[in-house]
DNA sequence: CATGAATGAGATTTCATTCAT
DNA sequence: AATGAATGAAATCTCATTCAT
């Protein structure tokens, strides 16, 4: 209409950058909305792309999930799952070593929102929470179990039921990223993060200590 | 049609009890399937009743959410309430009682199923999830700290900020919930709750008692 | 807005006939548009009801499109199978006495219009295509099969093969409507149905008819 | 990367080849889907092209459909016209030439599935079925009616309205390709293309006899 | 010439809510 | 009081066409 041209092209071709745009878009509007409420419109918007485009690089939004997954979650594993083989040393300090790998790689990144995604989508999209399972969850109670397994082993830990020791091990750091993605938004004041795991690596580890070990038994030497 | 000869209601129903038949059936609901993919109908289909006589008495899906989250935990908490006030005794005893009032309040019934809802919803319903936080969520953290505080006045538990603790308290319990409503699907086996929740207590006490005490110092002497 | 009231209800309640006020509008459409072409949008506004409307009496396009052709053909083909088991006479009778009944009842109706639709849209919806042939092209041509064999049996019709005499006779038929429902559009001058139905069964006929007999030979006589 | 040593083009095809080659592909998907339901992705991917180069030949998807038209049928219209110019002889044999060339040319070829595909989307599309009307059906009915015209004359053939008489000649033929590229899918059983087509016209032709003569006379004498 | 990345309009289906009966 | 028929907005995914490279 007007005169002056000097148009920009519409659109500029960048295949190679395209996917992981777009993933970490999904990442965050899937973080706020849940899956099921995440439109994909609103992806492609905050990818800066077409609805379309979206389509060219995931053939649906259970995979462009699954993309996002992936690409956040299963490097941080494999990471782990080199720690664990490698440590060597007392099973307490390899249990801060995964805790801290953990919250650095997803715990304080926008991945951190992953965990109460899956809780909340895992009933509804019965597909996806068995790739969450079996890809992510299965993995990292494997590597937990180790840990656990090897400071009993070895008397710095009490014995006990495996499952349930890992279970109670894995609670205040996921009931913590889960908090921080539902609810916290209510609150008036919250806790800091980095205080929060550094305390609650300690308190876990004085419930797992064996008798007159542990960090008050040190303590009162 | 015909003269209506000494006619019988087609129903007879007490008005006061339809509405408790409702949200019991959406409570169920609810917790299969989440707060946005429940179908009004199928809450009716399960009341027994129609679509339409859901709407006569309550406004609206958020409105019959409430009303289930005010049926199932206001009450459990209003008793926790009275507990805590009429405690004497040990610190780690109150707790104990509190966790197993919850327990078999909450849940180990159905309405053990709100707090996952409530974490999955939260994010896109602030309406509900204020209704929840603060009619709910801060009672109840209120009611932690005032056990944790007794605690560490008495030298029983070792000196912590109180949130911090307060929410490593509650860690267990409720991630154990969540996890039951939402990925324990895919295990193959699994946790038994009534032994968890035993086990889970007794290590948070370990975690909170102070140097010379607790669990394992007891079990030293 | 305005004062005056006198509001008309936005809708009336008419649960029996609306089903066959649908099936009636979508005939047309998809008559008119072809299956995949066919907007279900498009059938509510020409039957006067919303789009949900329809999904309130069928499941999806594909079960409306069969109901369009339960309510249709199923009946002709009935009707048409009582007369074969009825007939007393000759085969050529019995024929023009089915071509007769097919034209009453679907040739000259607006269900006239389903063979060239079928014809477009067998290859792209097989399970369509599947119903269609099970329920109406099977009973049919089993017919038409029955009056021949009955003709040749007794000397009236030279001997051939059934199944091609079958489509012979068919053709010139199904293919009238075919051609008026697809290219006759683009004709200048067209045929009289009447009349060219009345030729087709008579050329059929002279096709048909064994050496010495037939139209032309009592004609000679 | 490199400098490039006496590079070979990574391409090289004809121009001229080409479109021919695009069009044959796209025959081939026309007829297998439908017009409306063909991708050009699947026509320049069997053409072992690209989407972008279909549109450097042709306009659009239309245009695309009228080459693929022009391409098949014109050919073999003029051959037919030429025939039914330079045939001496009796009208039967004509019209027995003009069958067996379409037979050839069209009806046993991919081109065959043409009528069908016409027939489909003529209502849809009705600039492609105006261009197919007037470059292919006007002509072919003309070259029908001269045929028979020329047999009512001679008196081989008897007296009947021309228009009829045409579309109950070529109704057999044009429907058993219709039949083959529709529901012959759900059949169990099919009839043989060639069996089919020399009877079809064996029964066409005692059908139009004059009495007293035709294939059932003859076979009389 | 040729490519294929990017676009965006469009259609089926679902379901909370309304309201005539 | 109860019903359930009717509504219509909304969201995923497809594909003809364009155009930067």
């Amino acid at each position: 209409m007007v005169s002056a041209p000097a148009r920009q092209p519409r659109w500029t071709r960048r295949k190679n950058v395209r996917p992981s745009e777009i993933t970490a878009a999904a990442l965050e509007v899937f973080v706020e909305k849940g899956f099921a409420a995440t439109r994909l419109e609103d992806v492609a918007a905050r990818a800066g792309v077409s609805k379309g485009t979206v389509y060219l690089y995931f053939d649906s939004k259970e995979e462009l999930f699954k993309a996002v997954v992936r690409e956040g979650l299963i490097p941080a594993i494999a990471e782990a799952e080199k720690r664990v083989a490698g440590h060597r040393g007392s099973a307490s300090d390899l249990l801060r070593d995964l805790v801290r790998g953990w919250w650095q790689l997803v715990g304080s990144t926008p991945y951190g929102g992953l965990p109460k995604l899956m809780i909340s989508e895992s009933r509804n999209f019965p597909e996806i929470a068995r790739f969450y399972y079996e890809e992510v969850i299965i993995r990292a109670h494997r590597l937990l179990r180790e840990a656990l397994r090897r400071g009993m082993e070895s008397g710095e830990f009490r014995s006990m039921d495996l499952n349930t020791a890992q279970f109670l091990v894995f609670s205040p750091f996921i009931m913590f990223l889960v908090w921080q993605h539902s609810l916290a938004c209510c609150e008036s004041e919250s806790l800091d993060p980095g205080a929060y795991v550094g305390e609650a690596i300690e308190m876990v580890l004085r419930g797992l200590a064996a008798p007159g070990t542990g960090p008050q038994a040190k303590a009162r030497r």
